[in-house]
DNA sequence: TGACTTTTTGACCAAATTACCATATAATGT
DNA sequence: ACATTATATGGTAATTTGGTCAAAAAGTCA
């Protein structure tokens, strides 16, 4: 693969690889829906909150995330709508193989 | 997260991550154009055929290709057509990163 | 059968990822 | 100022992932 595009793939996939993590991907489910603060998403995944903050940066990072500061505590919601899409499309790979099986 | 949900995302996940690697991801791009062997994936991507035969390995047990062996050769090719969306949605939130920017 | 091609698998190492704890930073309330 | 709450960051150990070489497995052809 020359170097073109292998760079424009690696973009791509530092996109795809922030969704590729169960509370990630959860997160990005829930913040699609409406703006929640770190604790919030705490208390709905339940992992140390230095590593939801973790999370939140990668996906932050992606470019996923919106992110807004008001007073000591820090919103996020998604960015993009077509992310939920994603879910929708893997939903869908699963709903296939479950057909094949039986 | 309850054991359900995690399950529930954990099942996606594995169908995002088979994508989240630049190879892996040119492969499926290239394999929902038309099946394609081993060999001729090797040629395009340049690493070794056992590296390239690992990556199909991951595709196709996260449920994303159809295998078919003829002669010596297997040839891949992607299974559902939603895969090429994924990709379509990673270049929009680079799109949108690229123009916040600007 | 024996040489050759195609693909997969196993052993192994290097690098990346994840989770937690401790600590830092910043805002709020007394 | 001090205690408290909310978030982010650095260090570190455990696990996972990615890549290569060697060898196995399966097919083709002389």
């Amino acid at each position: 693969m020359n170097n073109n595009i292998k760079n424009k793939y690696d973009e791509r996939v530092k996109i795809i690889k922030a969704m590729g993590h169960a509370s990630r991907l959860f997160m990005i489910d829930e913040l699609s829906k409406g703006e929640l603060s770190v604790c919030e998403l705490r208390d709905m995944i339940g992992d140390d909150i230095s590593t939801i903050s973790k999370h939140l940066t990668v996906l932050k990072n992606a470019g996923l995330l919106f992110y807004d500061k008001r007073g000591s505590k820090v919103f996020y919601k998604v960015n993009i709508k077509c992310v939920s899409q994603i879910i929708c499309c893997a939903d869908n790979v699963i709903k296939v193989q479950r057909e094949k099986r039986a």
